[in-house]
DNA sequence: ATTTATAGTATCGACTCAATACAATTTAAA
DNA sequence: TTTAAATTGTATTGAGTCGATACTATAAAT
């Protein structure tokens, strides 16, 4: 039998689903769908290594079939496009077309955004703080990994001797300057 | 043309589309959708006013038609129940049946609540107060009512001479202590 | 060589959601 | 008072979501 929550708590629930709500209901925009930008927004900001099926799949927290849905309505758009791996033929690599690339940089939720940049500097920032800490928190208790960027990664090295100026030393590959800010998916925390 | 978001801006709607996420994800408890869920919720703490089709459909932001679909759902579960205003034949009225209330209680989000009580009494009170801000700054930015409660209202009478301990002067009818807690379409500030 | 694990796709059913059209009242105006 | 306009809901449609299940192809492990 559970106890009935607290006034506290039950507030903290209305805040959060009611802000969940105007979140998703942002998520409508040039004909695209909530998932659809979310998927599209992660393919904007996640490195090479992280750019498939897969991955998109643990980082939204969606099923397999759902994320090959989505990711079929944006191939139709012209959106994405997928590429064979040459070393594993069972994987995908997923690439935001031109088109794709554009639209992501005039983000749905860009008028959220807006939202925020009224408010004092101050507040912007306990804001941006309490939804991260919001977020980790929520993800640790489900045992996710945060999908943190790739510049801070254990596996991260920089100044690497040669060619590109850094490294990862878990799949061997160079780094771009850009490409180490990238969301990865085998980010573990430094 | 859009100039591109910042990074703190990106950083933002990651942020706050992840936590949107796991909040949807998270809706999908005991048999019920989010959105029956946020129903279901509205309807147990509106009061008696604020009941109806219309005001969950405003409250919710949503359109008439989807929420008459959710009405439909529910009413299909035993969940809620409807009834004809004497009134206004238009106008109908909603209560959450016995299984309706228990059920409200035991809410989908409440796994999300426990998240936050793990945190520090300090981050508790940051997460709640950034959380409202955002809200209210989103709502106000659309125009739309915040829909406080009873109490809190510039029509709220407090003591009535008579009968019920308070009193709505907008409506001009009587409330319980119980009441003037609650959610009303009509709240407007003090 | 045969299991077992991994990466994706295909399909189903209940539901969401925006949009549109529609029906039944009220309410306001002419 | 009789239209006209606004309000409260329902019905329907089409694209998509999402969990669940089943399935295919390929890699890895035993």
């Amino acid at each position: 039998m559970n106890k009935a929550l607290h006034s506290n708590q039950a507030n903290f629930i209305s805040l959060l689903s009611r802000l969940s709500r105007l979140v998703n209901h942002e998520g409508h925009a040039a004909g695209l769908k909530p998932a659809q930008w979310d998927a599209l927004r992660y393919l904007a900001q996640a490195n090479r290594f992280s750019r498939s099926p897969g991955a998109l799949t643990s980082y939204l927290g969606a099923t397999k079939g759902t994320i090959s849905q989505t990711l079929m309505s944006l191939e139709k758009k012209g959106l994405v496009e997928k590429t064979q791996d040459p070393n594993d033929k069972r994987s995908v690599g997923l690439d935001l077309t031109t088109v794709g690339k554009n639209l992501a940089r005039e983000d749905a939720l860009r008028p959220f955004a807006d939202v925020l940049e009224v408010l004092s500097k101050e507040d912007q920032k306990d804001i941006e703080e309490a939804l991260q800490k919001l977020l980790i928190a929520k993800l640790r208790s489900e045992g996710n990994r945060p999908f943190g960027i790739c510049k801070s990664c254990r596996h991260f090295r920089k100044d690497a001797p040669s060619g590109d100026p850094h490294f990862c030393d878990l799949l061997k590959e160079s780094l771009s300057v850009v490409g180490s800010e990238k969301i990865c998916i085998e980010q573990e925390a430094a």
